[in-house]
RNA sequence: GCGUCGGUGGCAGAGCGGUCAAUUGCACGAGACUGUAAAUCUCGCGCCCUUUGGGCUACGGGGGUUCGAAUCCCUCCCGGCGCA
């Protein structure tokens, strides 16, 4: 077996343990960290490994674009290409389907804040992914051209960039579409599944491949999709791990988790797929995930945004020019380690690129160390406390 | 000294009789960001009042012309350039 459960929390679905895959083991719960073009930006791998990250995690839709994957499948694959030694995954373009279909210029994102925020689009712009029965149609962002990628297809571009995980082609629906919308789009979301299973099966090689739960925010759908992909499963087995897609609101990121986690095989990984914030990461960690990825650390960090055992801060904030202290005083990274918040506003303020990149290794040596905290836990069988002290202290 | 061009909000720089408290950029202040079209985007940015509204002070100083001026005229001060 890849995936060995150490330990099951006793009070939850939360369980600690290891995924094996040929570039390394991944002790979980594990956040991945996301390397969208095979970069994650501004940090070098070894920076990487210096704060902790087990794995990394690729976009097919923009290697396929550049530099194709071609290029990659040449340098050796993904790892080899941009120089990680360690476990790698690819996203399977799925989330485009959202993000330059539906979500399109809409000022949507994957978790909405309230659903009554629905705005209504009378000026919207086309948008640049269409979904059909066969695929989606996308139109390049880089140059208009369009593309269509279809569960085989993306299944076939993941296997030449040649990540240890990859996952199957899916919708990721709006937080915003309707019951009945979803309803549809999960249906075609399993058909792509099989599809996507049946393309893996037919390429023979050493890589997982993980099922996509989606279902929106509706707990039937929610249940009904954890039950199909986590039964698919054709003559030559089913799915190696399981990712959980899709729309949420802020509250039930964690109450959807547990529908599906309840369900879900528990002798296979999941991963809750582009989450999240600390307290999203704490809360699913409980309902039983194992893996997670978010741009949100690496994205915030570029935008001055820094994490700290209180809550979120902005480092442009007048208030931090004359502070000497670093971001948060008992922090093991790099950064914290060697820079104050008056040098890192200065870097912010001047444009300059190490900003980003200080700023990037603390807000993932953040979330990294609180899965490392939160893994300790379960094996201590105090994970319950470990989630109040942190949710108290954290204020989102 | 003569001539000439110019002096606009923290800076640069539009405006050249009313729709100007004044385009725009930067700076400044704040917010957002969840499988990355993001080192991005949004909002605010003379003072005062609770307002989609109103009042006050403002475009080098002073004085005029006009119903009305940052915009026209006179004068003074200051700067660039040219000639002495």
């Amino acid at each position: 077996m890849h995936f060995t459960v150490e330990k099951r929390d006793s009070n939850s679905l939360a369980r600690a343990g290891i995924l094996k895959t040929p570039h390394g083991n991944i002790k979980t719960p594990a956040f991945v960290a996301v390397a969208t073009k095979a970069t994650v930006k501004s940090l070098t791998p070894e920076m990487l490994t210096e704060l902790g990250a087990q794995m990394v995690l690729g976009n097919t839709y923009h290697l396929y674009f550049e530099p194709g994957e071609g290029v990659v499948k040449a340098a050796g694959g993904l790892g080899k290409f941009m120089h990680w030694d360690g476990p790698t995954m690819t996203d399977s373009g799925g989330f485009q389907a959202f993000s330059l279909g539906a979500a399109y210029k809409k000022g949507v994102s994957k978790i909405a804040r309230e659903m009554t925020e629905v705005r209504l689009q009378s000026d919207a712009e086309p948008a640049l992914a269409v979904i059909t029965e066969d695929g989606v149609t996308f139109k390049s962002h880089l140059d208009g051209s369009e593309h269509l990628f279809t569960p085989e297809r993306s299944i076939q571009i993941q296997h030449d960039i040649g990540a240890d995980i990859i996952f199957a082609f899916d919708e990721c629906t709006s937080p915003h579409a309707s019951d009945s919308y979803q309803r549809e789009a999960l249906a075609r979301t399993h058909r792509w599944a099989t599809r996507s299973l049946v393309q893996h099966r037919m390429l023979d090689n050493a890589q997982l491949l993980f099922g996509i739960v989606q279902g929106g925010r509706v707990q039937e759908l929610r249940e009904e999709s954890a039950r199909v992909i986590g039964g698919i499963c054709p003559p030559a087995g089913g799915f190696d791990g399981f990712g959980i897609g899709g729309s949420f609101t802020k509250d039930d990121v964690h109450t959807a988790v547990g529908w599906v986690n309840t369900l879900l095989p528990e002798d296979k990984p999941r991963h809750l797929l582009g989450i999240g914030e600390p307290e999203d990461i704490v809360l699913a960690v409980e309902q039983g995930c194992d893996l997670f990825d978010c741009v949100t650390p690496t994205r915030n960090a570029r935008n001055g945004s820094l994490y700290t055992r209180e809550g979120k801060m902005n480092i442009g904030n007048a208030r931090y020019r004359k502070d000497f202290f670093p971001i948060q005083q008992d922090c093991d990274c790099y950064t914290c380690n060697n820079f104050t918040k008056s040098y890192l506003a200065h870097l912010f303020r001047a444009h300059e690129m190490l900003a980003g990149t200080l700023a990037t290794i603390h807000n993932l040596r953040f979330i990294i160390h609180l899965t490392e905290e939160l893994r300790a836990a379960i094996l201590d069988g105090t994970l319950s406390e470990y989630k109040n002290k942190f949710l108290t202290r954290y204020k989102k």
